[in-house]
DNA sequence: CGCCAGATTGACT
DNA sequence: GTCAATCTGGCGG
């Protein structure tokens, strides 16, 4: 077991978004562990993305301009959505997880989320913060130590990466910033 | 403090 | 497929 360090989030955007498909979230919830592969993400990136919420100023615009390997997370209608604050030294930028294929601590998962269809439980970025118990709490926290009882972890390879154009964003770059494993059933739109 | 848009979800036709 | 619930964060007053 191998936990990611820093460096690992000192890159761009869509380098690590990429580089974290096949990793495992870990959250140690009451000394259980809950987990899942992370199969689908999203690069975000400053002010010359439409999308990013770093064009509004404020707080998110200043944790993603800030350490990488902090967890952003931020509230969107009634559901929190887990960024990892990723980007180059003096960059702007963070990865959205987006779909988690559980691993550990199913039946505690299904019990948070009040669902049992495993396929549902954690197919979709507010989905999967439920099931893990994140919430704003975690805002701004490091990622990269086991402290704060939430980490990312070496896992496997991924064989095939599908990359796409972002999901229900108003407005989009041209570059397609989405990436998810191919054929994974916990994707949440293939 | 009030207004409003939104990187969503789930229930329903 | 459509659609509304419901709440956070940014911003103006």
């Amino acid at each position: 077991m191998k936990i990611l360090g820093k460096s690992f989030y000192t890159d761009d955007p869509a380098s690590v978004a990429k580089k974290l498909l096949g990793k495992l979230l870990v959250r140690m919830y009451y000394g259980k562990r809950l987990s899942g592969i992370i199969v689908e993400t999203e690069a975000y990136y400053g002010r010359e993305d439409p999308a990013s919420r770093a064009r509004r100023g404020g707080d998110l615009a200043r944790v993603m301009h800030g350490e990488p390997g902090h967890a952003l997370v931020y509230g969107v209608h009634r559901n929190w959505l887990f960024n990892i604050v990723a980007h180059e030294e003096g960059e702007v930028g963070a990865v959205l997880i987006r779909a988690i294929e559980p691993l550990e601590g199913i039946e505690v998962m299904k019990k948070l989320r009040k669902v049992n269809d495993l396929r549902k439980l954690t197919n979709g970025p507010g989905k999967l913060t439920k099931a893990l118990a994140i919430d704003k709490s975690f805002h701004k926290l490091p990622v990269y130590t086991t402290k704060h009882g939430l980490w990312v972890e070496d896992y496997m390879d991924v064989k095939e990466v599908v990359v796409s154009k972002r999901i229900g964003v108003t407005e989009d770059l041209d570059i397609p910033l989405r990436f998810y494993v191919k054929g994974n059933r916990f994707v949440s739109k293939p």
